[in-house]
DNA sequence: TATATAATTCGTCATATAACGAAATGACAG
DNA sequence: CTGTCATTTCGTTATATGACGAATTATATA
């Protein structure tokens, strides 16, 4: 039951639905994100550590970048339905097609800085 | 995406998962679910509030009562599909099949007062 | 009509959340 | 090894949330 409500509250705010639909397209590090979302980076990185707690999405060290993905094999079911869910919702959202469109411009070569 | 924010949210606290859980089993009025959850009414009426206002759960009159019940036809595929989801998840919760257990024994008669 | 009961609304409180910037951490480049 | 850049952690602030009891509203019954 805790775990469900987490998982549900983890995808209860906008800009971290954002990120998933994002995440859905690419990989993407945390100054990529935060470029587009127009948040911090410490924000991001807070939205990031929530989604990564109840295993929707994972990290993977590259460098001095950190790439965070959809989960593929979340351990709960909730988690691997939801995001089934959410891959078919809000593909037609205006906003978040125009999240789309300025990820796939975004370089992570010296953004922050 | 608001709205399925706002979905989100309304299924992100632990007592209106365990309200979704009962009215799955039957329509229940406010006293009722107050009775098994152990909150005061109030707080009972502004969860169900929230659940009514995505569409989740629908309410109807029974003279004095309002007997809430959940959603088979909300506006949005998003209610209905995260209701049938929620229909299989947390069958086997201890939590919920207790909540389930004491429901099939509270009577509206004379709760209140 | 007057009263009791179910439900809602209102006011309040404690806690949780999301945001920021600054400071700390980790990893590569020189 | 030192500096730089990406990220995380920390401290703070404003707002949102969930809880309660009291007051209010609505409906049935005495």
């Amino acid at each position: 039951m805790r775990e469900l409500s987490r998982i549900f509250k983890a995808l209860s705010d906008k800009n971290r639905i954002r990120i998933i639909k994002m995440l859905q397209c690419k990989p993407m590090c945390v100054c990529e994100l935060a470029e587009v979302l127009g948040l911090a980076m410490s924000t991001v990185s807070k939205h990031l550590t929530i989604l990564r707690d109840v295993e929707l999405i994972n990290d993977l060290k590259d460098g001095k970048w950190v790439d965070y993905s959809l989960s593929r094999s979340s351990r709960t079911v909730y988690a691997r339905e939801l995001l089934r869910s959410m891959s078919k919702w809000l593909n037609e959202d205006d906003a978040v097609k125009a999240d789309i469109r300025k990820a796939g411009k975004v370089s992570r070569k010296g953004i922050c800085g």
